[in-house]
Order: structure tokens, then sequence, then C-alpha cells
DNA sequence: TCTGGGGTCCTAGGACCC
DNA sequence: TCTGGGGTCCTAGGACCC
């Protein structure tokens, strides 16, 4: 007998905002949202009753992070500015996030699925893949119903969230990930919804192509302005029209997503590849008028990233940074070490050589701390077998302090210790110069 | 009053090796 | 000295996702 390939996507509802329900009863039935900073701790008076900050109050950066229906009701939305929520709805109660709580939530909530479905891919905080495929059962035909096994098991998993949490989910059961991840949407909050094969046409089809994960603002947008608004649309397009577009790789894929072939397995195991820290300042500051405070920043977020990779037991070979200035674009930059550390000191020194690469003279809002190519703590280390490339002979020419652009520098400069512009002594030879006529130029991109 | 924080993957060019 | 192809590593940026 052929076994159907049985894949779900399970997908918490307004996972964050519901979670805060279970804390906060009495704001059920209410327009909430999730997000902004700390200064807005729900107060309880001396009666027991408690007060909570409105949207309306709202002062400052954020973002929303997750809202309640009745909040998307009002057009307020995961993503939107704090300060543009507020002008539409200042009388919904804001919270201030609090992810360990959420990661409590989502420990629990996977749980309660493994008991029944061992088969999990962790896709974040709030949502999963299951295969179901070989799961008891899953596969049984129930009365008339060919796919009254899986429904059956994934109304079970449904419930025994309910069960452990008190939280509810939505699951969509389609033959591979791409669908599921569409079809768990379809019939949000608490849905469950089968969709096969024999169903694409009359409800995949119809949706519009954002709806496909991996189609995002600019591909949907570009899709647009040739016409095509529909997955229908997008899946009649001859996959040459669409990778003359799109490029090979890409255009070949949006066709096989519009017609839902997709072969990727659930992977139940992954290492990390990267982990980063970083903060967005309540106002923009300046590398040379606020050196004290972005150096204690830049150092910290260093620090916190040295531990994060402590506390998982990783060690990463690239340190690198990012900013976002005033106008928000954007810059990194990264250097590769020797030996891979996990070390505060270490990362900030290698932080303070990307940061040399960065012209300064633009406000920052934005600043972060990036360790990548990781490995395990605990793993041998194997020796740079690879033939000569690691000896690389050093960038020649010019003085110490330039660098070819967009190419490497030579990662034995970290052990010489010259100041970076965060430091908090400050290198005077920079301040001066940044205080001086060139200042546009800067000493850090000669 | 614009636009968080933590990630993954892809592309592309240059360096360098064989 | 020129030509060239394959492969990996490093860096920068960007799209996308939760």
């Amino acid at each position: 007998m052929t076994r159907r390939r049985l894949i779900a996507h399970l997908d918490m509802d307004a996972f964050y905002a519901s979670v805060e329900l279970l804390r906060y009863p009495d704001l059920r039935g209410q327009a909430v949202v999730i997000g902004g900073g700390r200064r807005h701790q729900p107060q309880t008076q001396a009666d027991g009753t408690r007060t909570y900050a409105r949207l309306g109050d709202y002062t400052g950066r954020g973002v929303i992070t997750t809202s309640t229906y009745e909040a998307r009701a009002l057009g307020v939305f995961s993503g939107m500015g704090l300060m543009k929520a507020a002008a539409k709805a200042p009388d919904a109660v804001l919270l201030p996030t609090d992810f360990d709580q959420y990661r409590h939530y989502s420990r629990a909530f996977k749980a309660a699925v493994a008991e029944l479905a061992p088969v999990i891919e962790d896709r974040g905080i709030d949502e999963i893949y299951i295969d179901l495929t070989d799961v008891p059962g899953a596969q049984d035909t129930v009365g008339h119903d060919p796919l009254g096994g899986v429904r059956a098991i994934a109304r079970d998993i449904k419930n025994n969230v309910k069960r452990r949490t008190g939280l509810s989910c939505s699951i969509g059961v389609t033959p591979n990930k791409l669908l599921s991840k569409v079809a768990s949407d379809l019939d949000k909050p608490d849905g469950l919804t089968m969709l096969m094969v024999d169903d694409i046409t009359s409800r995949f089809w119809p949706l519009p192509v954002r709806r496909i994960n991996g189609i995002g603002p600019k591909a949907g947008a570009r899709l647009a302005t040739l016409g095509i608004e529909t997955i229908g649309q997008l899946a009649a397009m001859e996959p040459l029209w669409l990778m003359e577009r799109f490029g090979a790789h890409y255009g070949a894929w949006l066709h096989r997503a519009a017609h839902a072939q997709d072969d990727r397995p659930v992977v139940t195991e992954s290492e990390p590849v990267s982990m980063s820290r970083e903060t967005t300042f309540e106002r923009d500051l300046h590398a040379v008028r606020d050196r004290a405070q972005l150096s204690q920043i830049f150092t910290e977020l260093c620090v916190r990233v040295g531990d994060d990779l402590q506390r998982k037991g990783y060690v990463g070979r690239t340190v690198g940074i990012k900013l976002r200035f005033d106008d928000f674009k954007t810059v990194t930059r990264d250097l590769t070490l020797p030996a891979p550390t996990a070390d505060g000191t270490q990362i900030r020194l290698a932080a303070g050589q990307c940061l040399k690469r960065v012209d300064l003279s633009r406000r920052l809002r934005l600043l972060g701390v990036r360790v990548a190519g990781l490995t395990r703590a605990d793993a041998p280390v194997l020796a740079p077998a690879r033939s000569g490339a690691r000896t690389r002979p050093k960038a020649t020419g010019g003085s110490p302090t330039s660098h070819s652009t967009g190419t490497g520098s030579p990662s034995h400069a970290l052990l010489a210790r010259e100041p970076d512009l965060f430091d908090e002594e400050p290198a005077m030879d920079y301040l001066e110069a940044m205080n001086g006529s060139d200042l546009a130029q800067g000493p850090v991109t000669p």
C-alpha cells in the first residue's frame, strides 16, 4: 500500500498576546498589543485591580510584535510602528514583551505535540512542522473519509496543546511543508485545514502570491508589476519566462511553488549558524558626541553575545558588526579570526577592528554584534588541514590602518591592540580628524 | 511619529590554491 | 608568459522569515 506523505504545520494563535491573556484574563475580549520598551508594566492597585498602559500614552521607538484579534480588527498589526498604531487605536492596551514567558509556553506546546507525534521541525517560538506520515492511524480511512485518520490525530494534537498550555493553535495538513504553511493560515484562529492535491486549483491558486512562504515584499511587488497577483496566475507562467526575470534559481522555485511542489523533509535537528545581539537606541547617537554611551553599549553587546555562546556551548570564528544610520541605511562588517572564540573581550577586539572600516559621520540608530561560523565548544579542534588558504599573505601596501575596500584585512592585526572609535579613551588623532574639515572622509575609510 | 530583534539563506566578486 | 577552469574561503549586502 502506498503511503501518502502527511505533513502538518502548526501555528499558535496570536501567541505572545494569548500568553499574556493567561496572566491577565481580565483583558480577554479587549484590543491588546504587545511591544515596545519596558516602561509600561501593568500596575496593581491597593484594592487588587490592575491598570494597564494604553497605546495612546506611548512615546518612543518600537513596533508591535503581536496583537489580539480584537486589536487587528482596529487596523493594528505586527510590525507596525507603535506611534502609528497609537494613532489608530489609542485605547488599546499595551503590554511589554516577556520572552522568558513565551519561551516557557513554547517548550510546553512543543512537548504536548511530541507526546502524540515525535517528528517535529522547530520553526521558531510559535510554529512547527510535524511529519504525521508514520504516526499510527494517520493513513487510515474512517467511514467514507479517506483523511479520517490523520484528521483525528490533528484534532488530538490541538486538544493536547490546549490541555497542556491553555492556548489554541491552527493546523494545516497537506502533502508538503509549503502547502501546510499556507493551509494552517486559512482558518485562523483555532482552525484545522486539510488540503490535498485535488484541492490545489480551487483552494491554493486563488490566493495572493504573497501567501507563499518565500515570496516577500520585493518579489511580490515585482510580480504585481508583471500582472501576477494570484498563485494561479503564477502557476500559468512558463518556467523559462520566470527564470529570465527572477534568476534561474528563484525563477524555477517560483514555478514549483505555484504548483505546490515541495519535497523538503521535516528536519528534526539543526545546529545554529550564528548568534547576535543588537539594539536600537531611543535616540540616534553620534560616534563622537555620544562616544561614551556608544562605547558602553558596544561592549555590552559583545559581552552578551559571548555569554550567549558560552551558555549554549558554542564558539565562533567570524565576528561581525551591524550599524544602522539615521537614514536607515544598514552596513555590516566582519572579520574571521584564526581560532574560534566565545570570549567577550576577544569579540570586542574583533568588533572594534570591524568598526574601523565604517564611515561614522552619520548618526546611528542601531548597533549590533554577531558571531558566525559556529562550532560546538566541546568539539575537537580540527587542524586547518586545507591547503594553504589559511595562511594567506597579508594585504600589502598602504599604511597600517588602511584596508583595501571589500576584501580581507589581516586578522593578526588584532593582536596589536589599537584603540577603536568607541573606546573609552578616545583615539586623539581620530577625534581631531572628526572635528576637522574633512569629516566626511574620516580616517576610518581611507 | 516611520520602520524591533533574532535568525537563515543566497549572490557575487576577489583572493588564493591546484 | 599566457591561458583557463575548478574549488574554497572571505566579505558585503539583501531578501525573507518569525
